[in-house]
DNA sequence: TACCCATAATTGACATATCAGTTCTGGTAT
DNA sequence: ATACCAGAACTGATATGTCAATTATGGGTA
């Protein structure tokens, strides 16, 4: 899955906030700035608004038929989840991904994703939930085989999230993702540019679920643990990555 | 929504967000959106202005002198903290503390120390850090015996973020607070009605230490967990204080 | 060509005004 | 006394306007 031809020197063309938006119509009945938060948010963890690109407070209304105070109300709330930075009097910029808060969403995923499966692997009567987990790897499984990555995706997703809902903490998984959009930019990134090894994937996900099965929850922290990855040798991967470069941010995100 | 109890034997009188703010003057050259924001935060989380209250824009801003749009701006920024809930068309409400969301940031509270302990254990050459946690344990004994709250409150802190410093992720520290804040209330309102067993806190921390010391990362998480105790036991005694009644909400927080 | 600087254009910060939905209030009917 | 309802009062949602700070521009200078 790795595509060396990379031609242009970025994946995709930076497009505009103006592209992005048009056709885009608000429910003018519903609540606009939550409207407006939603589409940005989306575009933003989606990285079809690139990091670092500016917007426009002025523009985005104009383009959504809407006033600046929607807008500017649903950019706080954007600024506030760390996706946009508002510089005073200067711009409004998509933060870059920054390398020290990835770094320490991936600790804290890591962190709570041990609960997860140590309370998974000692819950009582795992039967039912384990078939959904395997449910989730043999749609995994035939994901990789089409090529689909949106599924593989999705799937990544919800097998993750499985997890927490056997331990019992559905909520920390969505509490923590508040914290993890880099993560998601990240393998955005990485999907855009078919980096991911689908099928080394998928062995570490069958690992952690037969250590569940067996009600091992020592065995299936270790196989959390090699499913994430060393930490380190992650970051440096992810700070040379030339793919990368323009995306990230080394000291403070802008 | 409705209290049937008579509001007056909580342990203080509710004030008003008029009486809390009298005499503060902001500051005309400094953002005045954040300095508003501020003011607010410290306010709820400290448990001066109460689970339930509800708060208007209008008046808020009439108290500052200063106009409602950075009282607004304010607001949105502590409703995406779930510090306030903004309910269309009705008013600002300070959240009451969310039993669901408490048991979340307990689970993920412990999940973050057991790598910050860990992690503490195994770093490579602890001694003067060691002696940071020495001398933040032996402040806290003083603490105790002057009967000094704040103190011991802060020492508190100061101990738990020694140990991720140690463990070379204080950010994740930092970015935990944000999704903590309803354990920092209930710590508070404890504190007010003294009912945190200090000496019983000052052991287990003891333990931790000991443990650091002697580089053990298995006893190090053993002795957190003891510390930080049954999640369950604690969930079902919050909820059966009486003194947390008011406080706290057992379905959807307002 | 490279650099500097005054000026213009743009941006977000804040103030103010209007609107629609919600909640409170007081009176009425039962 | 109580249940109900219309209207008043209030709330946040949104639109618009003004201002100071920042940034981009473009022409002049070395």
């Amino acid at each position: 899955m790795i595509d060396l031809t990379n031609t242009d020197d970025q994946p995709t063309a930076e497009l505009t906030i103006l592209q992005l938006l048009a056709g885009t119509v608000l429910d003018a009945n519903q609540n606009i700035t939550f409207q407006i938060f939603d589409i940005l948010r989306d575009l933003i963890v989606s990285v079809r608004l690139r990091p670092g690109q500016r917007l426009s407070e002025k523009e985005i209304a104009a383009a959504l038929c809407a006033s600046k105070t929607p807008v500017r109300e649903a950019m706080i709330r954007l600024d506030e989840i760390k996706l946009v930075r508002i510089v005073p009097q200067s711009g409004t910029y998509v933060t870059k991904i920054s390398v020290s808060r990835y770094r320490t969403a991936c600790f804290i995923r890591l962190q709570l994703e041990l609960g997860a499966v140590r309370g998974a692997a000692l819950m009582p009567d795992p039967h039912q939930s384990i078939a959904v987990l395997d449910g989730i790897l043999s749609q995994t499984a035939k994901a990789i085989a089409q090529e689909d990555d949106a599924a593989f995706y999705a799937l990544d997703d919800a097998f993750h999230r499985q997890l927490f809902i056997m331990a019992g903490f559905e909520d920390a998984w969505s509490t923590a993702r508040r914290t993890q959009f880099d993560v998601n930019r990240v393998r955005h990134i990485r999907r855009m540019q078919r980096i991911i090894a689908g099928p080394a994937q998928l062995a570490d996900h069958q690992a952690i679920v037969d250590a569940i099965r067996a009600q091992d929850g020592a065995r299936a922290e270790d196989a959390l643990r090699a499913h994430i990855g060393d930490l380190d040798r992650q970051i440096s991967a992810l700070v040379r990555d030339d793919k990368m470069r323009g995306f990230i941010a080394l000291e403070d995100p802008i």
